[in-house]
DNA sequence: CACTCCGCATGACAAATGTCAGACGGTGGT
DNA sequence: ACCACCGTCTGACATTTGTCATGCGGAGTG
C-alpha cells in the first residue's frame, strides 16, 4: 500500500554535529534494509540534497542552522510527498511535537533511543505508520495547547531577550500600555510570578 | 612517556543519549588501537565506571544529568590522576573551556568534529599531549575572564530564572538595596540594557 | 436585528527595579 | 603607621514595570 518499489529503505540524514551523524551513518548502514543517500550538515543544504536524491525517509535532527527540522519538514511535504520525514533530537520539548505534527511528519524521536530501535522506527515510518515517542508525547498532552493568543505570544516573543517595553512597543507599532497589558495577560495564564518567569516557561514548553 | 603499557587505549565513553553514545563506540570500535572498557549515560555512572575500569581516556559529554562534564573530570583527577579526560560538548560555551582546563581537563572539542579526527585527537590526549578547539579557544579567548566579582556573579545566577528582587536578597542574607546594586554593577560590567539581558549575556560567555 | 462574548487597545495608579552618593573594613604599597 | 584602593553594603530618589477599570469593534447566537 505504500506505493513504493521494494528493495532497500534509501535515507536522508541531516545533522550538524558531524560526529553523530558520521556515526549514525555508520551504524545504519550496518543494516541490511537500509541505505543512506545523502547527509546534510544544515536545513537548506537537507532540502537540497532531498531534491537531489529522493529518498524514501529523511532523519532530520531538530536543532539545525538556516532552517529547523520541522521548516524542512513543511517543505519537503510540498515538494517530495512521497518522502517520509523522521525528527530526531536531544531537547523535546512538547510544543516542537505538535508543530512537527502538523507539518506532517511521520516520527519523532528522542536521541537517547538506541541506534538498534532507531533503525526499526525507520522502517515503521517507512511502512506508512507513525511514531511518536511515548513519553515525549505524555508530555505534550501534559502541557496541551497554548492558551495564548497571536498578539500575546508575539509580544511575549519580543520580550524574550530581555528588551525594555519602550523597544517591545516600538518594534510591535503599540502603545507601551497596550504592551504591558499582553504581557500581563500572557504572565497570568502561563501562572509565572513576571514576564521573565513566563518566558521561559513558553519556551520550556516550545509555545514560543 | 606516558608511564603507560603498550596495547590499546582503553576508553571510558560517558553521553546521556544513547544513540550517540552507541553510535560512537561503534566507530570508534573500528580503530584497531582503541577499546571501549565502559559506557555510561550519566555523570556519577560515569565515576563509578571510571572506578571500575580504570580507563586511558575518559570520554565525557559535558552536558549530563547528574554531574557535568567538568565536575565529573574533577573527581577523576583525585581519585584517577592516571586517567586522562577528553570532553566533548554541542555547544561550546566560552567559560565551560576555561573552567574544564582548569580541572585538568586534557582536551575539549566540538561534536561538529568527525570520528575519524575524535579518534586521531584521543591518541593525541592519550599521548600525553593536550588538544582544544581552535574555534573554541578562538572564543574564549576572545571572551576573556569574567569580570563580575563573586557576590555579583552569585546575585546574577539567583536572578537567572527571573526572580524578584525580594526574593534574591531573602535567598543571598542581603537587604534589597544592595542586590540591586550588584545587580546594577554586573549590567554595567556586561553592558546589558538591564539584568535580565546581562544573564543571557553570563549564560553565554559561561560566566554563571 | 439586538445581544453577548472575546480579543484588542488605552491611560492612571501602585509596585518593583535601576541609579546614585556615600559609609565601612580589609589589603597592599609607601 | 599611614594612605589609597577595592569590594561590600546601605538608604533615598527617578524610572520602569505590573495591575486595574474601561472603551471599541468584530464573531457567533438567539
Amino acid at each position: 500500500m505504500s506505493g513504493r518499489t521494494t528493495g532497500p529503505v534509501r535515507l536522508l540524514l541531516a545533522d550538524d554535529e558531524h560526529l553523530i551523524r558520521g556515526a549514525l551513518a555508520t551504524l545504519l548502514s550496518l543494516e541490511d534494509d537500509l541505505v543512506i543517500v545523502a547527509e546534510a550538515a544544515s536545513g537548506p543544504e537537507a532540502l537540497s540534497m532531498a531534491r537531489a536524491h529522493e529518498p524514501d525517509v529523511a532523519v532530520l535532527d531538530l536543532q539545525m542552522p538556516g532552517a529547523d527540522g520541522v521548516k524542512v519538514a513543511t517543505s519537503l511535504r510540498a515538494e517530495l510527498p512521497g518522502c517520509r520525514v523522521l525528527i530526531v533530537t536531544s531537547h523535546g520539548r512538547p510544543g516542537h511535537l505538535k508543530r512537527a505534527l502538523e507539518a506532517g511528519v511521520r516520527g519523532f524521536v528522542p536521541k537517547t533511543v538506541s541506534a538498534q530501535r532507531l533503525a526499526e522506527i525507520i522502517r515503521t515510518v517507512h511502512a506508512g505508520n507513525r511514531y511518536v515517542d511515548p513519553e515525549l508525547a505524555a508530555d505534550a498532552i501534559a502541557a496541551g495547547d497554548s492558551p495564548l493568543t497571536a498578539r500575546e505570544a508575539e509580544v511575549l516573543e519580543l520580550a524574550a531577550d530581555g528588551a525594555p517595553v519602550a523597544e517591545i512597543a516600538e518594534r510591535a507599532a503599540l502603545s507601551q500600555g497596550t504592551v504591558r497589558n499582553y504581557l500581563s495577560s500572557a504572565v497570568s495564564k502561563l501562572g509565572a510570578e513576571n514576564r521573565h518567569a513566563a518566558v521561559r516557561l513558553a519556551r520550556q514548553r516550545g509555545w514560543v
